[in-house]
DNA sequence: AAAGCGGGGCC
DNA sequence: GGCCCAGCTTT
């Protein structure tokens, strides 16, 4: 459905520009990154939150350990590769970290310094799409650029009823269509802010809150009483179920660790895989399933003898000293923690 | 156009 | 268990 169909162009979108964003300036609320101008500050917050909720990167620590560790592009950029997935260990899509890395580098070497206010030099980045180079020039610069995260698909997709799936590209591009024709030329940064707020606390997945939202008497699905509903996605995959075991080898109170090859937790360090070790003569540790990508895997630990070690390339960590392991991957930290904790 | 890429929190 | 998350890059 067009937006001519549905709303008569100029004043309707004043209307609902003018709703959301005092609902905002009622409702919004502060994080971090939305204290500061600083693009820098701003754009790791948008690095981490690609397919990571709020919550994970707040509470858990992941912003403000980032930003105590590589507070400004220099320090970031003056890092290793390995510094910086220790601080980004445990948060997931670690070419993330990689990328902000690097852009870090480019800044502080092409650009002296200074973030570039231009949107497709801030395209050209690495791991900086549509949407977060919005983000950053609307948030940081109040540049009028439109964003589209999974919270404003969801919002215009009920507004508009809007049937085509919104991971498709058919509906992508009518829905950043709408996005840049939403909005406003003056309070960018509000306005983008908001539809993110609105879709986080009101428009929510399951059952919105429709009778606390304040653009409802706009929104088609609410009206017609149809939002669960939308938005029309694609079928999802399910899970390819696999097995996976590892073993703990320890010497002096050491672990050994191989470090992942491939493209998966690139970078980081695993317990070593069993693929010649008779698990049959092993005792089993612990077992249980984690899910990665489009697998479910169930990881079984076995405590292994050292006559069984027949990997070169590895290192070995100290069992007691934490601080001084590597970036490891989620499932190999956990299940080391666990036997640290029993064999005491 | 579709697949690959982590991990957790919540139902 | 499955779903979804302030997406992007590669194939």
């Amino acid at each position: 459905m067009d937006l001519e169909e549905t709303w008569d162009q100029y004043e309707t979108i004043k209307t609902f520009q003018r709703l959301l964003i005092s609902w905002y300036r009622k409702n919004g609320r502060d994080y971090p990154w939305r204290k500061t101008r600083d693009p820098y500050a701003i754009l790791v917050s948008e690095m981490m939150l690609q397919q990571t909720r709020i919550a994970v990167v707040l509470n858990r620590g992941f912003y403000a350990r980032w930003m105590n560790a590589f507070p400004t592009w220099t320090e970031l950029a003056g890092a290793t590769e390995e510094e910086v997935l220790t601080v980004w260990q445990g948060l997931g899509y670690y070419n993330r970290a990689r990328y902000l890395w690097r852009t870090a580098q480019i800044i502080t070497h092409d650009y002296g310094g200074k973030f570039p206010q231009n949107l497709n030099e801030v395209l050209a980045l690495p791991g900086i799409g549509r949407y977060s180079a919005g983000a950053v020039l609307s948030f940081a610069f109040d540049q009028s650029v439109p964003i589209l995260d999974g919270n404003i698909k969801r919002i215009f997709s009920r507004i508009f009823v809007i049937e085509e799936r919104i991971d498709d590209y058919i509906g992508e591009k009518k829905l950043w269509t709408l996005a840049e024709t939403l909005l406003p030329t003056l309070d960018a940064r509000s306005f983008n802010s908001a539809l993110m707020e609105l879709g986080q606390t009101i428009c929510l997945p399951g059952t919105p809150l429709c009778a606390s939202c304040p653009v409802s008497s706009l929104c088609m699905a609410s009206t017609l009483g149809v939002t669960n509903f939308y938005p029309k996605k694609r079928e999802k995959i399910h899970p390819t179920l696999c097995e996976e075991t590892v073993a703990i080898f320890e010497k002096d109170g050491q672990i050994f660790l191989t470090q992942e090859g491939g493209s998966r937790r690139r970078g980081l360090w695993r317990l070593p895989g069993t693929s010649d070790l008779d698990t049959s003569k092993s005792r089993e540790l612990i077992e249980f399933s984690y899910s990665i990508t489009r697998y479910r895997v169930r990881l079984r630990v076995f405590l292994a003898d050292l006559q069984h070690l027949t990997e070169q390339n590895g290192i070995w960590i100290p069992l007691n000293a934490q601080e001084q392991w590597p970036p490891l991957g989620a499932p190999y930290r956990k299940a080391i923690e666990y036997y640290s904790q029993q064999r005491d």
